[in-house]
DNA sequence: TTGTATGCGTTATCAA
DNA sequence: TTGATAACGCATACAA
């Protein structure tokens, strides 16, 4: 049914690698053999078997892409600038989601390995984990470029400066006069909800100021959460003057419930997030993160290495994070401690 | 480097096709070569090469999913129905976009069955474009199951009822007082842009309202070109009084733009969309579309294809649209032709 | 410039 | 219950 190179061979007369060769666009062929097989080729409707190609040329075309949650802004974002990047180099993209779940995150490496995939781009689960797959996965040998550092895991790493970016916000928020300030950390396995609440806390303590662990959430993830814990802060009676969210669907979502309860943002509680999410009219203040950036980075350098441009060690890149101040942060007058 | 089942053959001293065998969990086999064989795969690390099992067995265990735009939450939702059936039925996905390019999906679909994919999930662009890729796919015989109709091409078909949200939103704004709307159009190779516009038509006229073509935008896609028209909007000193947008991320763009240029939603412009994406704080009115039910249900139709499940003629399936009605429409007083 | 032979790692069909 | 052996469709080293 499926026409091969046999068939192309056997209606032309000639040689199956003569028929491989030229429909490969290899040298050495006279003009008139080559048209005979390209004409042979279109008249039978030749498709190319890409997996007889990748098993015998230990070269499939693909690449995986294995992230947490298309859902999220940051995430698609990441996807669009791999996915560009594999087009431009001939390349199709398996794209899997584990969604902060690590037996899924194991699953999904395997698979692409089993499917010879010929590199993966990671955005690993990093807080609260093991990371025996990610050892089984270099002695593949199978190019991988992570988002994120995995202890004693030599490869290619991108991060973002979440520390640093968390510092941003909290010294933002101190600055505008806030001291009760809130924090919604992100889930328990992320490593930059970790790195944020990090700087916050150190920041807030160079200040003097103790974080008031009532105001302190953990483990939320998207907008459901976010709405939770933005309802359950507009039934508080004593309640915190700012909020830093963990990312932007969860602010979105805690600004979402402030609002339903009746309550204003950033005049009853300030609000602020991470990613710079376009997708949204709130003038939320932010930390804009350069993800479109960073998913073409990580391609490029996957494909340094899958093609042997790269051989030299590997590389670790921080890209920078940025505050972008909106108008969901009011600017409080400077109150003495027992008008609090 | 890489171990094979002929490795294993050579350690247990048993054949290849027994390990082929116990490996697939075929019956017919002793309990105690079942374990000689599992301990040596274990202890030897071994692999299976999907790529090597796909060529003998003519199935890849991929399917391939070619939607617009990622970056867009009608898509992407989508997209995780779509994953969450495959990732059930252990089949990987390959994510295309095609981006509104005609060309692109012509090459993505030829990708994929270069690359064997057992099946395909996809979004065609259906206005403006010829269709001789689609009948081409069909000689292939790779099933596959389409998000809209293209016309004498039988397979099975998800649509969404574009022209009832269209008639719906209208209706909406008509009752609440509005005569002078103002319509986005989406893409031009969008059929749902063609069907929302064609009942926004019908039914102004069906209330003998006259469409006043200077508030009708053509071809606009994503954020930028929502904040664009918004501006526009802004601009005019005769503006409509409320205006319907394509879908909801154009539509929050027109109100970025809208709240930027100093006037107020709904006060001075109503505004309303399509797809009812949750991740926003602004309370758009707009028409909810069911698309992650409808990436799962494209999922499961086309699995039913792919094991044979489904042997009767194909299905065309029409999700409803529902109107929901939040606080992005004044209510406009009657007025006398003459004060408008 | 073209052809032959072999291998890629499995599955599948028969025999034994 | 197990083992040879032939596909699967292509690439490639080598021979002609």
């Amino acid at each position: 049914m499926n026409v091969t190179i046999a068939d192309i061979a056997k209606a032309t007369g000639l040689a199956k690698s003569t028929i491989s060769g030229v429909l490969n666009q290899k040298s050495g062929f006279s003009e008139k053999t080559r048209q005979k097989v390209l004409k042979a080729a279109e008249q039978l409707g030749y498709v190319p078997n890409e997996i007889a190609r990748g098993l015998s040329s230990r070269s499939t075309g693909s690449i995986g892409l294995i992230i947490k949650d298309i859902t999220n802004p940051f995430y698609n974002h990441i996807t669009k600038g791999v996915q560009e990047i594999a087009g431009e180099h001939g390349y199709t993209v398996f794209l899997c989601s584990s969604g902060e779940d690590h037996q899924a995150e194991i699953d999904h490496i395997q698979a692409m390995v089993r499917k010879r995939v010929d590199g993966l781009i990671i955005a690993p689960l990093l807080e609260e984990v093991t990371f025996d797959h990610f050892f089984e996965l270099k002695k593949t040998n199978v190019p991988f470029v992570l988002l994120g550092k995995i202890p004693g895991l030599s490869c290619d790493t991108y991060e973002f400066d979440d520390y640093d970016g968390g510092r941003q916000v909290t010294e933002h928020l101190l600055s505008m006069g806030h001291t009760r300030i809130g924090f919604v950390r992100g889930p328990k396995t992320s490593k930059a909800a970790k790195m944020r609440y990090a700087a916050f806390v150190d920041t807030m303590k160079g200040q003097g100021i103790e974080v008031d662990e009532r105001f302190v959430f953990h483990d939320a993830n998207g907008i459901t959460d976010g709405m939770d814990i933005g309802h359950r802060i507009a039934e508080m009676t004593d309640r915190p003057s700012a909020i830093i969210c963990f990312d932007d669907v969860i602010a979105i979502g805690a600004v979402k419930a402030l609002l339903e309860a009746g309550l204003q943002v950033p005049e009853d509680v300030s609000v602020v997030g991470f990613d710079d999410i376009e997708l949204t009219t709130f003038p939320l203040t932010t930390v804009s993160i350069p993800t479109y950036e960073a998913g073409k980075a990580l391609a490029w350098t996957l494909f340094d290495r899958i093609f042997g441009r790269r051989v030299s060690g590997f590389q670790h890149i921080m890209f920078e994070q940025k505050l972008i101040v909106r108008s969901s942060v009011r600017r409080l007058h400077h109150l003495k401690e027992t008008e609090g």
